[in-house]
DNA sequence: CCCTTTATACTCATAATGAGCATATTGTGG
DNA sequence: CCACAATATGCTCATTATGAGTATAAAGGG
């Protein structure tokens, strides 16, 4: 009954690079992450725009050349390692954005257009003293998502009452949002409310929320009708801003980062050679915004075969000396997902 | 220390587009996955290129034009539904290719890059009467990944000897390749050999196995020298071949839909409104490949609260009658992640 | 009415997890 | 030197999740 998809519809490709109106550029975003001081940080660069978002943090970013580098990834390191001399160790693509909005102050010329893919990379070093661009530690963009002192006090100070206001206000919702009690659901998933369990990996989930609700500044630059209000009023903001979408790309990179450090040993690539438990710990811990049970984090971590003793004491640092550990890079070879698999808290999951 | 990411990178992006060299164009896989008669099956269309691979499946594909679509799943659902009248319910992306060398037979023209972003897409329709386009038993692609019926003979009978010849040779072995076994434990991690289990979610990572090894037809067609031997003698292939990189996407799709199932309630995408809890058993045990045992599926799903009884009774087909269920969708708006939490096989994983 | 076939309900041993207690080893300030 | 603070590390225990099996129910066919 249906039409074939056509064979045209391949062979296209070749006359369509002809076809200006299709022909793009592709822009390659880095969220560059490392940690320090137990505090995770992006690399951000500054940027003067004259539209009233110069200030903001913007990721590096870097065209696609496809004569110079036969994969993006390729390109991707080509120029980070170019610009920040930075070595990265992990790389992972996360995410390519095709939306035409996304530059959303019509600086794109016509026939103009940026796909932008963005990827993670995680790097050891971590020097203060690039110029131009410097470390930002990720939760003052994000900062309903540091628990590791409890639950942050913005949440239930701001972000709650202002997502119950909108989830109250149904005027500006969408057709298929209008069902009962979608907006309400939504906000008690992400922030976890009424006895729903904080779920660390919903970072990108919440930021597109609180978008959405119109509570960021970036949905005011945006032109989001809800978020007017941000722009005039000296309204509170929640979490420093960023540029374009970047600071959604941060978000998914955070998620990203949170999932697959409790199937593979990624955080490894942030830690120096040997290190203790505790400083592992309180690396995982950065990343994710939570705390860990000691005990049973270190438990984990040794019976799953991903570290080893050295021998070598650390100069503790107030109590007794803790013992120096290697990642067992032999891990990879032997166990097919090897992680911290810290479950999602059990507790009040399920009620 | 280093050279700050210069902001010039950012506006460059303007100038770029105006360079001919850094223009490509976008195109957009799908891997369109349905269930029917308890096998995936995945929609091909075919093509003739005079280049040896005509007849070979190919995913569908379409341009992405940007003036016409605000974002890249808009324009794909565009042309899918233009072109089958397919009804998509599920769409995720899944991983953008930039590879110089992805339409391999030089079939680029100068000057023209094609970007691919490839997405996985689920449907319950499965019209068998679509001109031109076809569904294929995913299988036929990767007939190792069946373990339905227990371990598919081809593993034995043919992968194994051959990846142990291949990674006894170090011949062709790249500089990081050669470290001791680093080939063996690859093999025995993605096949499951040596008492490592099975992970039906490893599909991406036995393709690239594969390819790399030389086994695939793909590999030949790409130049790999250690392949050439397919193209010349009539080698017992592994798995139906399909044209430019489309295998690669399809297993790529294979993994996250694997993984997918396993803590969102996509499967149900694939069922009908009501169905027995045997004939969801069935369509989740095709898509990973694996037989579950029964009951404690059932009482996975029943306390998941994944799904709810109609009271309906099922036309029985040989036994007792089966009551037929509902997805509850409800549970979306109650659980964090909900799935049917299929955990990988204790046994052996851990020897 | 027995037998086959499938559906559904329970049971049970084991492993994984969350939480806490106990002990060890350092430095510090009487 | 000793009590004490601080941290590291080892261990126990209750609870839950999981894998595997047994038992019973409800149909149709001879």
């Amino acid at each position: 009954m249906a039409e074939a998809p056509s064979k045209p519809s391949i062979q296209s490709a070749a006359e369509a690079a002809m076809r200006a109106d299709k022909a793009v550029v592709i822009g390659l975003n880095a969220a560059i992450v490392t940690v320090s001081d137990y505090e995770p940080k992006i690399l951000v660069v500054p940027h003067d725009e004259a539209d009233g978002t110069g200030g903001w943090d913007a990721l590096p970013f870097g065209p696609f050349n496809p004569m110079q580098h036969r994969t993006l990834e390729i390109g991707l390191r080509s120029w980070v390692q170019e610009q920040t001399q930075l070595e990265l160790g992990y790389v992972e693509q996360l995410y390519t954005f095709g939306d035409r909005g996304r530059h959303s102050l019509e600086i794109e010329q016509p026939g103009e257009h940026v796909v932008s893919v963005g990827y993670l990379a995680l790097t050891r070093s971590h020097d203060e003293t690039m110029k131009g661009a410097a470390w930002r530690d990720w939760y003052q963009h994000f900062p309903w998502e540091d628990w590791r002192e409890g639950k942050p006090p913005i949440i239930d100070q701001m972000i709650v009452p202002l997502l119950r206001e909108w989830a109250a206000k149904q005027s500006d919702a969408s057709p298929e949002e209008l069902a009962r009690g979608k907006r309400r659901d939504r906000m008690r998933l992400c922030f976890g409310i009424d006895g729903v369990a904080w779920d660390d990996e919903k970072a990108l989930e919440r930021y597109e929320l609180l978008y959405s609700a119109g509570l960021l500044l970036e949905a005011a630059r945006d032109g989001r009708p809800n978020a007017q209000h941000l722009l005039k009023g000296k309204a509170p903001q929640l979490g420093r801003p960023m540029q374009f979408d970047h600071r959604r790309i941060l978000a998914t990179a955070m998620s990203r980062l949170r999932a697959k450090i409790k199937y593979r040993p990624v955080a490894f690539e942030l830690m120096p050679p040997t290190f203790t438990l505790y400083e592992l710990q309180k690396t995982v811990e950065a990343l994710l915004g939570l705390h860990v049970h000691k005990q049973n984090f270190r438990r984990l971590v040794e019976n799953a075969g991903l570290v080893e003793r050295t021998g070598r004491m650390s100069t503790r640092t107030g109590g007794r000396p803790a013992e120096q550990f290697r990642f067992r890079r032999e891990v990879l070879n032997e166990r097919p997902a090897p992680g911290l698999r810290l479950a999602p808290s059990r507790s009040r999951a399920n009620s």
